[in-house]
RNA sequence: GCCUCGGUAGCUCAGUUGGAUAGAGCAACUGCCUUCUAAGCAGUAGGUCAUGGGUUCGAAUCCCGUCCGGGGUACCA
């Protein structure tokens, strides 16, 4: 049992006998001690003065000597207000290092046959164009999540949806057919995500020249745009697709060929991976036999022109359409179909959605939908929103060029860790091809960092120019301590130190020491935390706060010079412990440590 | 209009199950490398937590109003 649950239990039970009421373990406020103040834990008594009737210094002294006889962990206490500080004794501090330093998985909860199966869905590409900044924010967060969620104990199947039908593919397969004299990506050395998305700007151009000379030939704009002659070819594409048409279906076939071979390409470069991947091809026509058989059991109902409908009026929503008067299907359809295919092809308990913040009317929707159909399931989906990437200029968007391309971005990066690396003259004796793999580590960690430390639900704003910085509060930076650190390790492995996890709980602990190793202890909490909130941010302030406490300890105390063999051995003990959580807490952001940099 | 999310230092962000004097980084200025990696450490300066009320011993955090911004509200996906 760990310390706050003990001492929650001791003070209730103390409350009881002092003061006559005993107060639920949930509502006692327990917290870590600030810095200013003498002591590890707080209490807040304030809560108490109610039943103590008493003032709040008087009810902190009597909780405190109970707790003081009574646990032996607590050596002893100050009350500064209403605030009872609690004074852990080191051997419970010295007994917690043991437990991080021998544990490899300390902090993390085992996922054994038993756990629980979660699906997760990101990334979700269209494939008539390349991924952008947008889409690493995507991304990373999907990959983010699954990895917390086994780092507490869950199993997760890691899927992706290709969008790889529909209008927005037709537009580039005709403009390459207008317009790429047989171009590939082999005849022209593009990158087939690329090409393909060259091609779907190239289709807006004309679009909009022709919509322009229609509009000065007198028509509306809404006229023009469902008149002009490239989108009534790609319409005429796609209705030769859904009749299987064998040309039309053969040029799918090939360009969306090019475009899987560039995201892959894009994927292994940013590290994510999937267990299963989705077409929306072959899942596009499901559930239209859910939504009638809802319509037959009057869940939903049919309008005069022949389309279905959910009334969704009880639950403070709109009407939503889910299958058009001509009988096909919309959006809400296919999602009901694919969701319905999941938890049929897995033993999944719960489906979780990476997808942007501006679908969240469409989750909420499906889940009452799939609720009101009998899935016991369907009310648990959990749509995993967050909010957009913002640059200087605005929003991105792809059909006017103003994005910032998932490749070319990295690249950039690894030139600019590149240079530093240089000036800084700190991997000389390393080979250009580990050297090449260090920066690519080193800018990936920086930009993985950059997306990731926020809050997943707000929107966040990335300038190019400044964003991207490796010092302060990034990833190089924590990178940086853990090359540190194992710059140490090798050290002392090479002066034949043998760390050991036998370690004199009577020993004396100095103030940075102590504070490293509460930070330490919080490990678990947070990896628990950030599982519940589904936030990788949390895991990444964490990772943040402990090597800035370790960088003061590392400055303020000689590690290998200290004199003190068991005081040397603790030090040592402590920073082996804090690699073992970076590995980890790093780990599941995706970014990995390089040994030395 | 209605629904929904947000507004914290010049900039980018933490902190929100109510707790002590609101924290980091960047940018600016000042110190610290003959000693384990200075991509580091320490310091100075920078705040009416959008705003007005309310609840409370206590509010950035909860409630109501107002202002500003994002998103949604299609027989598009």
């Amino acid at each position: 049992m760990n310390i706050e649950s003990l001492l929650q239990e001791k003070i209730s039970a103390g409350a009881e006998l002092l003061f006559g009421y005993k107060p639920e373990i949930t509502q006692l406020q327990l917290q870590q001690t600030r810095k200013e103040f003498e002591g590890d834990l707080t209490l807040v008594v304030f809560p108490f003065v109610r039943f103590s009737k008493k003032s709040p210094e008087e009810t902190a002294v009597q909780l405190g000597n109970y707790l003081v006889e009574q646990v032996p962990e607590v050596e002893k206490f100050n009350v500064v207000k209403g605030f009872l500080n609690l004074t852990i004794g080191t051997s419970y501090w010295i007994a917690l290092l043991q437990e991080a330093f021998r544990n490899e998985n300390y902090g993390l909860k085992p996922v054994t046959d038993a756990s629980e199966l979660v699906m997760v869905e990101y990334s979700s590409p269209n494939t008539n164009k390349p991924l952008h900044l947008g889409h690493i924010r995507n991304n990373l967060l999907g990959y983010s999540l699954c990895r917390i969620l086994e780092a507490n104990g869950k199993k997760v199947v890691k899927t992706n949806i290709v969008n790889d039908r529909g209008i927005h593919i037709c537009k580039s397969m005709y403009a390459w057919q207008q317009w790429g004299e047989g171009k590939t990506p082999q005849s022209t050395g593009i990158k087939g995500d690329h090409l393909v998305g060259d091609f779907y700007v190239m289709f807006d151009q004309q679009y909009k020249k022709e919509i322009a000379g229609l509009v000065a030939q007198g028509m509306t704009p809404e006229e023009a745009e469902n008149q002009a002659p490239s989108i009534l070819a790609a319409r005429e594409l796609l209705r030769k697709w859904e009749a299987h048409d064998e040309e039309t279906v053969g040029l799918w076939k090939m360009m969306n060929g090019w475009v899987y071979e560039g995201f892959d390409q894009t994927y292994k470069e940013l590290g994510v991976d999937f267990d299963k991947i989705y077409y929306e091809s072959e899942t596009y026509l499901l559930g239209k036999e859910e939504v009638l058989r809802g319509l037959e059991a009057g869940i939903f109902y049919r309008r005069e022109d022949g389309s279905v409908w959910a009334d969704l009026t009880a639950e403070g929503l709109d009407q939503k359409v889910l299958l058009r008067s001509d009988g096909t299907s919309v959006y809400m359809t296919q999602d009901i179909g694919t969701a319905k295919m999941r938890f049929d092809d897995y033993p999944i308990s719960k489906m979780v959605y990476v997808v942007g913040n501006e679908q969240n009317y469409h989750f909420q929707v499906l889940a009452i939908l799939l609720d009101k159909l009998g899935y016991e399931w369907g009310k648990g989906l959990y749509h995993f929103s967050y909010g957009m990437v913002e640059l200087p200029s605005g929003k991105m968007k792809s059909r006017e060029g103003t994005v910032v391309d998932a490749d070319d971005l990295m690249v950039e990066m690894e030139e600019v860790a590149r240079k530093m690396g240089e000036e800084l003259g700190k991997l000389q004796g390393l080979s250009e091809e580990e050297a090449a793999r260090t920066y690519k580590m080193i800018a990936h960690g920086a930009l993985k960092y950059f997306i990731l430390k926020v809050d997943p639900r707000k929107n966040m704003m990335f300038n190019p120019e400044e964003s991207i910085d490796f010092n302060g509060n990034t990833g190089p930076f924590i990178q940086y301590t853990h090359a540190r650190i194992q710059s140490v390790l090798r050290k002392a492995a090479e002066s034949g130190l043998e760390i050991s996890g036998a370690i004199p709980p009577a020993l004396q602990l100095e103030t940075k020491e102590k504070e490293l190793l509460k930070t330490i202890s919080l490990f678990p909490a947070v990896v628990e935390e950030a599982g519940n909130a589904y936030s990788p941010a949390v895991m990444a302030n964490y990772c943040y706060e402990l090597v800035k406490e370790y960088n003061q300890f590392y400055h303020d105390h000689s590690i290998l010079g200290e004199t003190n063999a068991d005081q040397r051995n603790f030090r040592l003990a402590l920073s082996v412990s804090v690699v073992n959580i970076l590995k980890h807490g790093m780990g599941m952001l995706g970014i990995e440590l390089p040994e030395r940099m």
